[in-house]
Formats: structure tokens, C-alpha cells, sequence
DNA sequence: GCGTTATCTTTCCAGTGGAAACTTTCCACT
DNA sequence: AGTGGAAAGTTTCCACTGGAAAGATAACGC
């Protein structure tokens, strides 16, 4: 027994954790879907019943990716710098889908499965943003401001160009940075 | 006459460009080199002679992308600020070079052709910074800020997660961002 | 002139993504 | 219980890719 069922059972999962492991190693584009499938031991177009194609298999990516980020900012609670501190945290332990989140062109960004929960995400950011400013013309500014400096961060780190650094912890630095930045327009529990 | 000689004369300048507009088109992995070849004109195996392979491709691109990169923040002066919407700006203007730049997977960072420029830019940067902050200890912190904050919203603007906020001109915005986070600790011509 | 060298071409190969047609298993319904 | 899809996988095929190898052509130093 243990032999290998005609029914993986579980293809979908598997693919997905493969590709979320290639992503880790070489990058967004940096593998095959054939060696996926055969890491997975299925053929090589198993995989297409699934997803469709490559670029199904990154939307599934993606739309993973966006509802994870939108429950992790939620979860951050109300207060603007644990949101931004939440961002970079993402980004960090889940690299992989956030390499591919924000690189559009890799995947169908209108996938039923990708908008909405992109859009639950955006809205969580924006609403920390107004937490800056009471003054809603400058809001949206506020949470460009703050999404920018999160984001940037978060990218700078991940593709090493921030290596000097690197011996410090990330989610304490982001903190600092958040705070130098925006502490003196923040009046907390508004 | 005007029969394309045997010898271009002018490939590797020729491929450059046509890489350059076809990350433009499709990302900076979404095209092929034989593609390239043929528009130019010029058998798929020609380029290597000038870049050895893809990645030899990608790396020339992030060589003059850097090379362009620091000219760019060097002439924006010393004021922090400027050097912020320089950025930006060099984004906006060369995105195609930018995305390969700060992507060291696709490429050979440690290449000779691509590390010193790297490093002229990233001294530019951090002399932004301590125009932030006198403190020799929080300099750090506020070059990393404000190169986060630059970064991000360049890399945002670019993947056309800020579409809403289109209609704006980008170095306008950035200028407003940064005021918004570092105008209070910028003591202005220091 | 003439040999060397840089540049470009042709030919070849393994590997890729995807389409098509087929097989095996599962599941719902009589 | 038996059967008719539907779901999940397979094999086979094709055009295309990046790169290696070996040969052709032009340019340049001497």
C-alpha cells in the first residue's frame, strides 16, 4: 500500500505549497510547472485541471496571498502602527505569495478569487491611514505616506538591499521607521 | 543598399533597447530572447556573443540601470527632498530598468559592471539621510525611512496599485508624501 | 597583403507550456 | 446494485525556448 492512489486526493494543495516553495528559492518565475508536478509526482499537465495554466496557478497564488494579508491587517487591530508593523510581518513570513501579490502582470489581478479580497485589504489600509489625519483631504495622502514606507520596506528587505541591516529584526525595525516618520501626527486613541 | 550588413555594428545597444521595451510590455520575464533577435534583425544566437546569456541580457540592464540611477540622485543636489522625488522620478522614467534593479534573482548582482554603480547610489542615499537627522544614530534610521518610503511608492505606482490615485502627477505626489512624513525634522539647508 | 579575432549564422538538443484525446476513479440517482 | 456522467489523471503531440557547438564572414593590426 502507500502506493501513489490514480486520485492524488490533494493535487490542489500540493501544487500550491510547490509553487509557494519554487517562489522561495528562485523567485516568481524561476521554475516549471513540470517540475513542480514531478516534485508532486503527477504528470506534468495534472496540474491544469486544477488551474488552468501557469498563470492560473499564480492567480491561485495571489488570491491565497490577499485574503491572508487582509485577515492578518485586520487582525493588527485599529491602531495605524500595528498595521504597518502587520504589513511588513506578512511580507516576511510569507514572501512568496507577497512577491507575486504586487507583480500584477504574473497572474489575472481581475480573478473573482483575487479582487475582492485585494479590495478588503485596501480598505483596512485606508482606513488606518485616516487614523493620521483627521482632515479628510490630507487622509488619502496620509495612507499613501504610510502604505509607501510599509511597502517599501517590506520590498527593500526582502530582495536584500537592505543586507547591512540584516541583523536586525524586521517587524522592530519597521517599527521605528513608522515611528520616526509619522509618531509626531499621531494622536493616538482619536 | 541599406541590406543589414553582417556585422550590426550596433547590437548590443540594439538589444538593449528592444529588452528595455519589452520589459516594458510584459515585465522583466515575460519575453524571450530569440523575440528579441528577430527584431533586431539578427539570428537568436548573435546577442550572447555581447551578454553571454539571458541573465548576462538582464545584467547589462541593471548595470546602466544603476549607472543612470546614481547620476540622477547626484544631480538632484544635496536637499533630501529632491533626492526623494529624484527617485521617483527615475522610476517613473527608466520603470523599466527599475524593475530589474532591485530584482538581484534575475540578474548577477556581484557582476563588476553592476556593484560600484550600486554602491555610488547607495552612498547618494544614505547622505540624503543625515540631512534628516543630526544624530549620527538615528541618521541611519531616517536614510532607511525615507528610502523606504521613496521606494515604495515608486514600486506601488508602478504595479498599478495606486491606479485611483492615477490622475496625479507622481513626482507631485511624492513631494507631498515626504513633506507630510519628514517635514518636521527637516532643518532646511543645514 | 595576411593571419587573427570579433561578430554573426546554422544546426542541434533538452526542456517548457499547453492542446487533444484517452483512462481511471468517484459519486449521484434510479 | 448498476450505470452514466463528471472529476481527476495520463499519454502523446506540437511549437517554442535558452543554450552549446561548429562554421562562415567581415574587420583590423601588422
Amino acid at each position: 500500500m502507500e502506493q501513489p492512489a490514480y486520485h492524488h486526493g490533494n493535487l490542489r494543495r500540493v501544487m500550491l505549497d510547490a509553487a509557494l516553495q519554487a517562489i522561495g528559492e528562485s523567485g516568481p518565475t524561476g521554475w516549471s510547472l513540470r517540475e513542480l508536478a514531478r516534485r508532486a509526482g503527477v504528470s506534468h499537465t495534472a496540474p491544469a485541471h486544477h488551474f488552468g495554466d501557469k498563470t492560473g496557478l499564480l492567480t491561485a497564488v495571489a488570491a491565497e496571498g490577499f485574503d491572508l494579508f487582509a485577515a492578518a491587517l485586520e487582525a493588527a487591530g485599529g491602531d495605524f502602527l500595528d498595521v504597518g508593523v502587520a504589513y511588513v510581518r506578512f511580507a516576511v513570513r510569507h514572501r512568496s505569495h507577497f512577491q507575486v501579490m504586487f507583480r500584477p502582470e504574473l497572474y489575472r489581478p481581475a480573478d473573482p478569487a483575487v479582487a475582492p479580497a485585494r479590495a478588503r485589504a485596501a480598505a483596512i489600509l485606508s482606513r488606518g491611514g485616516r487614523a493620521l489625519s483627521p482632515d479628510p483631504a490630507r487622509d488619502r495622502v496620509a495612507t499613501v505616506a504610510a502604505w509607501s514606507m510599509a511597502h517599501g520596506f517590506a520590498d527593500l528587505w526582502l530582495s536584500g538591499a537592505l543586507a547591512d541591516a540584516a541583523e536586525i529584526d524586521p517587524e522592530t525595525y519597521a517599527r521605528e521607521l513608522t515611528t520616526l516618520a509619522f509618531g509626531h501626527l499621531h494622536h493616538s486613541k482619536a
